[in-house]
DNA sequence: TATATATTCATCCATTTGGTTGAATATACC
DNA sequence: GGTATATTCAACCAAATGGATGAATATATA
């Protein structure tokens, strides 16, 4: 189930997608699996604190979690978030879908009218 | 095809769906069919120059068109823009699984090397 | 215990964002 | 031509965002 949609939930998750450096980070660490905040920010022509401050909004839309052993903090990739979006998009098309559907019995009716 | 990925592109549409007043402007116009600005800001507590911006940024997401007939703007939901952020995330579980079955045939490999 | 490493917290700064209001533009109508 | 309607443009404002740096915290290690 779960086709309920949060949309304070939708809009974080967008939102911490919209930008490249994170969606950057997903691959990343879909490639690689879960892993180092220093490791991370290796890749990148950012400071390490940057690199933290986004993996904390990934983290807060869901898209990553933290396991923290001692004073290293690993960081993995969660998908299944995403499909939120996928919900949202799915729910607009039925809507769509919908509406045709209903503009087609119009114009039938209008057809056997004559 | 079209399978290739714009990131700015993806960035426009994904921070664009991310503002809860957006979404529900594009749901509103796919159940209603193209609607004009001021029939599209009549359904919010907000000014209708506030609504103009919104919808400007769904424009630049190219997630609405608009056709102007006279002194009406008439604005148009676009669904297909959203296939692109569906692509980014098959992208994404793409690269999960190839990173799976990486892990699998290292693991077979041990098994046999026993 | 002292030192190095991994990471976050606190500030600061420029830019973007989402909202406002008032003026401008363009078209329709009497 | 004069007036009403539909919409954008311009300016402004407060809050959020994405970046930087320096200090603090926590843990590992010699």
């Amino acid at each position: 189930m779960d086709e309920y949609i949060n949309e304070q939930k939708l809009s974080s998750i967008l939102k911490a997608a919209s930008d490249p450096t994170r969606r950057s980070l997903l691959t990343t660490l879909v490639q690689q699996g879960p892993s180092r905040v220093t490791e991370l920010a290796r890749h990148y022509d950012m400071s390490l604190n940057s690199i933290s401050k986004h993996i904390k909004v990934l983290e807060a839309a869901t898209l990553v979690t933290r396991k923290t052993i001692g004073r290293v903090h690993l960081i993995e990739a969660q998908l299944e978030p995403i499909n939120q979006i996928d919900n949202w998009f799915k729910n607009l098309r039925s809507i769509w879908d919908l509406r045709l559907d209903d503009l087609e019995t119009i114009l039938n009716k209008e057809i056997c009218d004559d």
